[in-house]
RNA sequence: UGGGGUAUGGUGUAACUGGCAACACGCCGGAUUCUGGUUCCGGAGAGUCUAGGUUCGAGCCCUAGUACCCCAGCCA
């Protein structure tokens, strides 16, 4: 059975709320939401809360969702982002089937309605420039004034708006702005532009135009063309809906659509706007677009971040209408909670320190059948070599141990994961008093890693045989801002980039089971964290990025006394 | 008196539309454990922005405030 998005769908919120009401009343048959992406960026996680509203609202009331490009501006748009927005939604878990549409599609009809309008006398061809309309606009405690050419006859308005189409006037000469009202408060009001002049070539209707509508004439008629019950889109677009309504209800559109808004999704430790994602990737702060640390999908997905623990969060976060600002824990927990039960452990030795058994026969060599996982006894088993020569973890070892520390120190014994008990005889130390080799000794009464007589050991540590660790590069990653809510401790954003975001470990030793891993494979490095191959491993040198760490209560207990 | 919104533990959401403020994250303690993980118990933490009012009873209703967010692109 498919645990699709369990902590969801038995909690509803206002937007199902309203859904629900309008069905049981019979305003519609079924639910259509869509989810309208312009093409001009990568989709990041505050995408997916909104792709998670759409496409689950439809599926659970038995609807659909529209995937539909808002494609209105053509100097901004390419068919990259089309392509990288469709990978993302798959792999999110979401499907639009036939429903693939883009609002370049229903230019054509757009320009009819435009034509309506001006007929209508709604519509008037204005000339003048940027700046003049700025200025006539008023402000948001003054009202605005009539451009002088808001009363042209309508023939004359209709003869322009032609031969804009045609190609006759040149950029920014002219605009087709809908005729409503100059003093509204609401500035939307005030004679939004409707067409823009553009010569400029769209990635689908190439040269085809020279003509674009706005968003507002586009977005509530591409809607009504495709059927759209329920219009779903962020807070900002609050002061939009009363010219949203006004198209609609001044159009010979097919169907009425509404619009709806909830608070987008903001997180901590972590900046979403398009500007600064930008910025991180042009001035070279991160690799990438799909860097593990960027919050972007494709990000998110090489960072290790599987669907489901994504859409877990989205349902676990909610839906409202109130801004606000979402600890990032939330969504480390829903990330954890699915590779806890999914994941495959391993051994992994990120700071290694050579242990030497003392009484293990110099050239033996045994192997021990380990499980894969804890959660799951179908994960099966595997086989993991041990030897005379081992690498533990440099802070498994402490020489002078404080009341708290249970891992290995000078006469204690602790095991060494399903092989044996091994008890600490000698340190040895470079000339910087730095410990370069742990003398032990083993106890082969203890194969497998339990004691016939029952003693028991206060810790067990992950290992690697030396003889046959494969080494690898690590990545280790952490939030990329230091503060909550970065840019609010008032210097410039940058500086609050977290240095540690990103630290690479180039000497750390897997056990080979670790070898050949998949790009993009998922595996628990035991008592470290979850860890994913990078693509930029190349046969025989990994690379892995950490995901997340296990919740560590030592490295807690240490940061309280500390 | 420009317009539009929003206020519930530290954080995110609930509260059958007037009936003991609940869930999750986080935090603290304990049990279990061959991962200081997981799991399991238990706990602290808000009286719902403020002040009035209606009511047997208010987070939900009324009145007056306060705070915060959005809007002056030929971006979406």
């Amino acid at each position: 059975m498919e645990t699709h998005s369990a902590p969801s769908s038995d909690r509803s919120d206002f937007i199902r709320d309203i859904i629900a009401e309008d069905l049981a009343a019979g305003r519609h048959e079924t639910v259509v939401t869509r989810f309208p992406p312009e093409p001009n960026g990568y989709l990041h996680i505050g995408h997916a809360k909104s792709i998670c509203l759409n496409f689950g609202a439809a599926r659970d009331f038995g609807g659909r969702c529209h995937l539909r490009f808002d494609d209105t501006n053509p100097v901004k748009e390419e068919q990259e982002y089309i392509d990288s927005i469709m990978t993302d939604v798959r792999w999110l878990g979401f499907e639009w089937g036939e429903h693939l549409y883009y609002a370049s599609d229903y230019f054509e009809q757009l320009y009819e309605w435009a034509l309506h309008l001006i007929r209508e006398g709604k519509a008037y061809v204005d000339d003048l420039s940027a700046e003049e309309i700025r200025a006539y606009r008023g402000t948001l405690t003054e009202p605005g004034r009539p451009s002088p050419w808001r009363d042209r006859a309508i023939e004359e308005n209709v003869d322009l708006f032609q031969r804009m189409r045609k190609g006759e006037f040149p950029d920014g000469s002219r605009v087709l702005r809908a005729k409503i009202d100059m003093a509204s408060g609401n500035i939307n009001m005030r004679d939004p532009v409707m067409y823009r002049i553009l010569h400029a070539t769209h990635h689908r209707t190439g040269d085809a135009w020279c003509i674009y509508p706005s968003y507002d004439f586009a977005h509530g008629q591409s809607d009504a063309i495709e059927g759209i019950t329920h219009s779903i889109c962020t807070l900002e677009f609050q002061d939009h809906r009363p010219l949203y309504d006004w198209f609609v209800e001044n159009l010979p559109v097919p169907s009425r659509p509404r619009q709806y808004e909830f608070a987008r999704l903001n997180l901590t430790h972590t900046v979403l706007s398009k500007r600064v994602l930008l910025r991180l990737v042009k001035e070279g702060h991160v690799r990438g677009w799909d860097d593990p640390r960027m919050p972007t999908l494709s990000g998110i997905r090489r960072r290790g971040y599987p669907a489901e623990g994504i859409r877990d969060f989205a349902a676990i976060i909610g839906v409202a209408r109130a801004d606000s600002v979402v600890e990032i824990e939330m969504l480390e927990h829903a990330v954890r909670n699915v590779l806890n039960r999914t994941t495959l452990r391993r051994m992994a030795v990120l700071d290694p320190v050579k242990v030497v058994i003392d009484n293990y026969p110099e050239d033996a060599d045994e192997e021990f059948e380990v499980p894969n996982s804890p959660e799951d006894p179908d994960a099966g088993t595997r086989m993991v070599p041990f030897s005379r020569e081992l690498w533990i973890e440099r802070d498994d070892f402490m020489e002078d141990p404080p009341k708290k520390f249970f891992r290995l120190a000078p006469g204690r014994e602790v095991r060494l994961r399903s092989a044996y008990f091994i008890t600490c005889n000698d340190v040895i130390k470079d000339t910087d008093g730095r410990v370069t080799e742990l003398r032990c000794t083993y106890d082969p009464e203890t194969r497998g890693g339990s004691a016939p007589d029952g003693r028991k050991v206060k810790a067990t540590l992950h290992w690697v045989s030396a003889a046959h660790a494969v080494p690898a590069e690590v990545r280790l990653y952490d939030h990329l801002f230091s503060s909550a809510v970065p840019g609010t401790t008032g210097d410039d954003l940058f500086d609050d980039l977290s240095p540690t975001s990103e630290v690479i470990v180039r000497g750390a030793r897997l056990e080979p089971a670790l070898a050949d891993m998949p790009v993009g494979a998922t595996v628990q490095f035991e008592r470290l964290g979850y860890f994913c191959v990078d693509p930029d491993s190349a046969p025989g040198a990994p690379v892995f990025n950490r995901t997340l760490t296990l919740k560590d209560t030592w490295a807690r207990l240490r940061a309280r006394s500390a």
